[in-house]
RNA sequence: GGCCGGGUGGCAGAGUGGUCAUGCAGGGGACUGCAAAUCCCCGUACAGCGGUUCGAUUCCGCUCUCGGCCUCCA
């Protein structure tokens, strides 16, 4: 089955097609470094290392997701806490890999810095004005919109619906309402670069441009990011790098998460109603909170909820006690049904179901041979979606506490012994006393095991 | 106001022009000394109103409603 991906572009399904066959270039928005992540910007990280791990099955795919760490909030931020701006980048870059990694998302091929594209960037603009695309007002430079007839396609939208919206800042020194900053004056307590116009600083869309013309080319094969940057962000991506690349498109397909919600609402900084991952990683297992961000299908608005949270670690519970089950996984190759699935526009709930199916043959296996078998493939399935890569027994029993595996041993075995002396009031006595500590004990047919609650 | 995307059973959440999502919760049963886990069975769900059709939750139109973007935003 090929892989059929929604394009923002064209709003429909189409089947992927590499431009270089058995290549993959990808681009993802990244962080600006200047708080800590929230719920919401985990999403896309997410969603795009699950079409890496799907892409990377049978092609040879180059994944770059930028850090912005050039930006007037992160200057805000930093004069507010009153500490270097490259401190406070690189604490928040840190933070932000670190909650990924606890996210179980693999590392980007590349991660360029803004400030280490300095160079990149002057030069994409310098193209930008000698072909007459852009033009400089005091010390700015400006992208002239009016120049890019295919302006408003990605976004679906008219320059004269824009205008007619009205909220365009509209700068004394801009030509038309609709031009946007490619480079901005520096003052002298602001980051500030030399420049043919000055000392100065990049704009908001430029360094995606620059950046991915560097590594990735002229025209790159996937571009994603969330749904709240398909306008203008993308759209100005677009303009500038088509127009410095003589006509040549940005990216061939266009992805777009949709937005995680609190109470019905977009999560933001700005409502105040965000999460931090850590925050919710303080109050669940990180790799809940990863099945919880693949519940829903990528491009569906996702609701957070402590509900769904729950439900997600009961989801993990039950797989993972059938791979404890079934014993030593065995290398194993993912379930058709699942890679179909996630071929399918990455719908990764129909890819979850497939592994409650999945599960169930470990359950209801006949023999042990069968059983492992379904095992193995539960586990390479689960591991398309970066789920199940864990051991079994540390989901189950937590981490290696031989002391407290070794008391709880020894609660069975006196349990067993009072059970088989029919003496089923201190049976039940263990077990609770257990229970009142976490601990939950599941007799089956090969014996006893426990769990954490 | 303009543009875009949703409204599916108690909840979460896929999908389809004509017997099935799936998970959680709930009910019944099996197993068990009892639990837990697991297995089996169980729900006239597709916002409303029209239209197309032999047949629509699925296609079209309208209405209501929720959210996103239009300003920083993943």
């Amino acid at each position: 089955m090929p892989l059929v991906i929604h394009n923002t572009l064209t709003r429909r399904k189409e089947e992927f097609q590499p431009l270089s066959p058995g290549r993959v270039s990808l681009y993802v928005c990244g962080p600006t470094v200047y708080d800590l992540p929230h719920l919401g910007n985990a999403r896309p990280p997410v969603v795009f290392d699950v079409l890496v791990r799907l892409l990377q099955r049978d092609h040879e795919v180059t994944y770059v997701r930028n850090i912005t760490d050039v930006d007037d909030k992160i200057n805000a931020a930093a004069r507010e806490r009153g500490i270097p701006i490259r401190v406070l980048t690189e604490e928040t870059e840190r933070y932000y890999l670190d909650d990924m990694a606890a996210l179980n998302v693999r590392p980007p091929h590349l991660a360029p810095r803004v400030t280490d594209h300095i160079a990149d960037i002057i030069r994409l603009i310098n193209r930008l004005v000698s072909t007459g695309h852009a033009y400089e007002v005091d010390g700015h430079v400006l992208f002239e919109v009016s120049t890019f007839a295919a302006y408003g396609a990605l976004s679906g939208r008219s320059i004269d619906e824009m205008i007619a919206g009205a909220r365009v800042e509209v700068a004394p020194y801009k030509r038309a309402p609709q031009d946007f900053v490619l480079w901005k004056p520096s003052d002298d307590d602001t980051p500030g670069w030399d420049s043919p116009w000055g000392r100065g600083r990049p704009g908001w869309h430029i360094e995606c441009s620059a950046m991915i013309d560097h590594h990735l080319g002229s025209t790159i094969d996937i571009h994603g990011g969330g749904a709240d940057l398909q306008f203008p962000h993308h759209e100005n991506e677009v303009a500038q790098s088509s127009c410095a690349n003589h006509g040549h498109p940005l990216a061939r397909y266009w992805m777009h998460n949709g937005m995680l919600k609190v109470n019905g609402e977009k999560m933001s900084k700005s409502l105040g109603n965000f999460f931090t991952v850590r925050d919710v990683l303080a109050k669940a297992p990180a790799e809940a909170v990863r099945l919880l961000l693949l519940s829903a299908h990528y491009r569906m608005e996702l609701d957070f909820s402590d509900d769904g949270l729950a439900q997600a670690k009961q989801a993990l519970d039950r797989w993972y006690r059938a791979l404890d089950q079934a014993g030593a996984p065995a290398a194993g190759a993912p379930d058709p049904s699942v890679v179909a699935a996630l071929e399918d526009d990455l719908n990764t709930p129909e890819a979850l179901a497939r592994l409650h199916a999945l599960a169930g043959e470990v359950y209801t296996a006949p023999d042990d041979a069968s059983r492992q078998a379904a095992a193995a493939r539960l586990r390479a399935s689960a591991a398309l979606l970066g789920l199940l890569e864990g051991d079994p027994a540390h989901w189950l029993r937590g981490g290696e506490d031989a002391g407290l595996a070794a008391e709880v041993e020894a609660a069975i075995a006196a349990r067993m012994a009072a059970r088989k002396a029919r003496n089923f009031a201190e049976a039940d006595r263990i077990r609770t006393d257990l229970a009142a500590r976490g601990i939950l004990l599941e007799d089956g047919a090969g014996g006893t095991t426990w769990r954490k609650a």
